[in-house]
DNA sequence: AGTCTGCATCTTGGATCCAGAAATCTCGGG
DNA sequence: CCCGAGATTTCTGGATCCAAGATGCAGACT
């Protein structure tokens, strides 16, 4: 009785979603049902992803109880969840009215890449200095394997992996952690940036690890750079299709 | 009304403190009973005090009843506060068993003023390039009262202020955000260091609002950079010290 | 007719209650 | 005398229930 039956999810549309976010974020639930230590961190896993592949888009209000019965728990591991993501600058509180899936401005994604470029150049060059063979080979694995799966969320665990390797994660991991927050910022932009931009950058991997191979370093910092501002302007360009839209949001005259 | 008299915190004292932190976390309740819109964040701002304080030692095991007891409140808004803290890196969860006051390691601490000296830097460098005469007034300003003040709380908020204003927060909040999160992360051990330690780095504030009328950049940078390593100098010392006393911890013979 | 105010409803936030797992304590055996 | 297995106790995590605040609508007053 308490969130059984595979329907129920139905009968609770149309809040104000543009689309249809509930049928979608009940298929990530399916994908995410099963063994989890706690569905708290279940929760989070499932919203945070429905926020980083768009089905939870940015001004989307999070009703709890919504939630709660399309993952299929109470409200409480979905408060835990939201406080989390709100910790990590996904979501957002408006104190007595509930959660909103914060959006990003021009100005902040801006200010994410310049703090990319900072932190992840400076990873790069950290990491280079003492570079192993051995930390070498697994980088081209990790490369290649992100190269090969090029479908949704694979490819973006083993692209996290391979800059995790190319950082040197295991060794810096606050610095790592504050990387990661940057990108988490974007993640939801630069996914919906992906599927529609052009893979002119596409083969910076090998690129990159050819010069890390090297021990070329100004030649790696640089490429790297240029993939960071190669990404930010195509998540600008999102970003102002996006907000053009929401200008002139349903096509309806108001007047002749 | 319902968190009612003020006793009531004295007949639960010693599950395993190794002072007696729970009077002293009873006290700052006390400081933040009233005018609160939710006790959720009035946990997490008592717990969070408690622990950038010294109250809750690194390593203490932090039961939720017990805190929900001394605050005043349920366990739920503790544990949302738990989780929150996490998130800012201050507390660790271990699975099922709870959650503990994170430490901090010499290699973590030396990680962060690598992070902070970048970061900072880099941050005073974008703010000094635009520059104004209102903000080097408020610079002014907020150095002085922050030099006034030289206890406690009202030091920290103050010196923040300075800071906040220097590294030019609000035009840049996801670099101020970063910045804050880094300072967290050394904060119960910075000022633990304050308290012991000398000052000679103590007037740099003049020093470097001084350079930064001037404009000169790269000295600027220089006595950042210097006072930064003057910090953590002496939380590496402080980490060492705790360490010692750690490895011989209550004089008490196991026999005879 | 427009606007302001009061009421009903909805949703969040908090408290109490319940179940499952971990730690500890104890008792028995080696 | 020490070690291990089982039971108890304790604590976390989750669910349901309750109160308070906010929003939206409707009616009345200007």
């Amino acid at each position: 009785m308490t969130a059984g039956e595979s329907n129920g999810a139905d009968e609770l549309i149309g809040t104000e979603a543009p689309r249809d976010p509930e049928s979608a974020l009940a298929r990530l639930a399916g994908r995410h049902a099963a063994g989890y230590r706690s569905v708290g961190v279940m929760a989070y896993d499932i919203i945070r992803e429905a926020i980083l592949d768009g089905t939870l888009p940015p001004g989307h209000k999070l009703r709890q109880e919504t939630l709660a019965e399309l993952i299929g728990v109470s409200r409480l591991p979905v408060r835990s969840a939201l406080i989390q993501l709100e910790s990590d600058g996904l979501v957002e509180f408006h104190d007595r009215r509930g959660a909103v899936v914060k959006s990003l401005s021009s100005e902040q994604a801006r200010e994410v890449y310049q703090l990319r470029i900072l932190l992840e150049t400076e990873a790069l060059r950290h990491s280079m200095a003492d570079m192993t063979d051995q930390r070498l080979a697994r980088l081209r694995e990790l490369g290649r394997t992100a190269d090969a799966k090029q479908e949704g969320g694979d490819f973006v665990d083993a692209r996290t992996a391979f800059y995790a390797e190319l950082y040197d994660a295991a060794r810096r991991p606050i610095q790592w952690e504050l990387i990661e927050q940057l990108r988490l910022k974007v993640g939801r932009y630069m996914l919906g940036w992906r599927l529609v931009g052009d893979d002119t950058h596409h083969h910076s991997h090998d690129e990159l690890t050819d010069a890390v191979a090297a021990g070329d370093v100004e030649q790696a910092v640089a490429l790297l750079r240029h993939h960071l501002e190669g990404v930010r302007d195509g998540v600008l360009d999102m970003l102002e299709a996006e907000s053009l839209a929401k200008a002139a949001p349903t096509r309806r005259r108001s007047r002749s």
